[in-house]
DNA sequence: CTCAGTGCAAAGGATTTGCATGCCG
DNA sequence: CGGCATGCAAATCCTTTGCACTGAG
């Protein structure tokens, strides 16, 4: 297995895994004593099928129905109860996208050129070499790891020919 | 050596070594056809000096003399001359740190908790192991990578307890 | 003299909130 | 019915910008 295994939308969500999904978000919304809505079931919907983070505006491209307003309340209601994860990487709109206990560990490549988002996977080899570096800092600085996020940032193909 | 050789303050920088930075920056400056001014030199020693990436408001608090429009203005002419990074972690104010080649390559610990960030140094087999799945990813993707950033979130000693 | 740098105040823009209305339980 | 959810519009707040002034070369 070559140590980057998987190349972007390491979380699009298809076909019968979706059902699954939506069953899963409503009863963490439950738990923390929220309705899954029609409006909250229309953002887990384009969350996993956009395959990238995605922005505010781009969220709201993909489902007319939404409104602004409804759309950054609710994705904050689902960033509360740990369905949905909120990034900042510049200084344009945030993106949004599912947590990752409900897609698949990933890190991101971002482009410095042109703002775009790309998932991606590393091998388990570099990921457990970087989990024994979080057990050893928990030990030496009193810190509890919760989740780590690694940002490559660079060039993406479009824009580096340009 | 440890796999996480240091903690803390990675980019903190005194005695002798500032002279040096000095030099550094202003040969940067000059080299993007920029001014050493009194408020830049104020800036990087206000960073220089911080051992953490600081929020604006603390950067102004630990120089009064700084004005808030200069201070944003002079950051984003530093971070354009490559000697400034700008991070964005969260929904507060940004923060600021000297670029990595003014330091030491190290990474960053957010307490989701209170918010505070501290440099971490991670040891030379993880940083090796990552390199190579970004060796991977350039080839795959065709995506040129120019730095990578290792984000840790979790809570720290302070506020675990709480 | 020229032109970049400065500080104040006002504008900009992403995000949040107040409020009246609608709807689920 | 009671209370949360919605959507519009207005407010908020970090950040940027316009403008007149100052100082270096």
């Amino acid at each position: 297995m070559s140590a980057a295994r998987q190349i972007g939308a390491a979380h699009r969500i298809d076909g019968p895994q979706r059902d699954d999904l939506h069953g899963e978000v409503e009863s963490r919304l439950e738990r923390a004593g929220q309705r899954y809505t029609a409006v909250r079931r229309a953002l887990v919907d384009v969350l996993s099928g956009g395959g990238t983070p995605l922005t505010l505006p781009e969220v709201l491209g993909r489902d007319r129905a939404l409104s602004q307003s409804s759309a950054y309340r609710n994705l904050a209601h689902l960033e509360a109860a740990g369905i949905v994860r909120r990034l900042v990487h510049g200084i344009e709109y945030a993106r949004y996208e599912l947590a990752e206990d409900l897609t698949e560990h990933h890190h991101h490549l971002v482009c410095e050129h042109c703002g775009s988002v790309t998932d991606v996977t590393f091998g388990e080899r570099v990921e457990r070499a970087i989990d024994g570096a979080l057990g050893d800092l928990l030990v030496a600085r009193g810190f509890t790891p919760r989740h780590h996020a690694i940002d490559i940032y660079g060039a993406c193909a479009d824009c580096a020919g340009a």
